[in-house]
DNA sequence: CCTAATATGATGCAGGTGCATCTATATGCT
DNA sequence: AGCATATAGATGCACCTGCATCATATTAGG
């Protein structure tokens, strides 16, 4: 059987454990700040990225690693919310375009803070420049 | 504004992305081969190394960082597939003990391989012994 | 052209999670 | 002792997620 090394499970417990403390911790931040959730910042990102065009649902998912229904559900959470606006466009009539509202692009704007903080005090502040770029090669390897 | 570097954006979103396909991974192989998610399996191996007293939900709760109600329905579960079992004890008789039923110990060690596979392969594989011990390093600076 | 296969997105259902609250027991304070 | 407070664990409710499947539109093959 394959087994293995302690150094391989202590490097997965620990990316475990922390990517999820981390990840429980900002959520808290943005919930205590009464804004969206992360998943909902990302999909902000990603559609005022995207610009005039707007942006399609499945390059959504493909982009932010969710599954089809997943984004099909986040984004009518999404637009019940206000924050976005889904038009079917005449070019391929299965498919639609996504936008930013008014809302949807303030609420972006109030989340990045808060996130920023959240990055720059608890990542920023305990990995060196030097550090966060070693850690994000050696995460790519994992890829 | 607090602005969090290039380098600081760049490890978090491979963090999240990473650490993400991969528990995505593992649970795929668990559920392919007919057995318990990830979070079952770190239950069952606390209890079993906890011995012959059993453990507490409480510190179990504490251990695996999971929310108080969140370990009393994931041991509803395991109750009713029969993989562990619940004893209150005179000690303190708000509290109780957890066992693991023989199918609880079959089951973990139905588990070991399948999971020690997907480390001995996604994380050894792409890790060396000393880029592992960088990684775990680095994630325990930012707990 | 007509049919099969494929792509895009939605949805019913079962089960998991967060939040607040509840019950029961134990401990501390006066 | 008597009452407030704290600790251990369970639970109702709303919401979220995974899985399977559906509906519709498009593309490919004969």
């Amino acid at each position: 059987m394959k087994t293995p090394s302690k150094e391989t499970q202590a490097a997965w417990r620990a990316l475990l454990s922390v990517s999820k403390s981390l990840v429980e911790s900002i959520e808290r931040d943005l919930k205590a700040a009464d804004l969206a959730p992360l998943a909902w910042y990302d999909v902000l990102l990603e559609i005022e990225k995207a610009g005039e065009d707007g942006i399609r649902p499945f390059e959504l998912q493909e982009r932010l690693l969710l599954p089809q229904y997943g984004m099909s559900r986040l984004l009518d959470r999404m637009d019940t919310a206000g924050l976005i606006r889904r038009e079917t466009f005449g070019d391929d009539r299965r498919g639609q375009s996504v936008f930013l509202t008014p809302e949807g692009k303030a609420m972006r704007e109030r989340i990045w803070p808060v996130y920023a903080g959240f990055l720059a005090d608890r990542i920023g502040g305990a990995l060196s420049e030097k550090d966060a770029i070693v850690m994000r090669d050696l995460l790519r390897k994992l890829a």
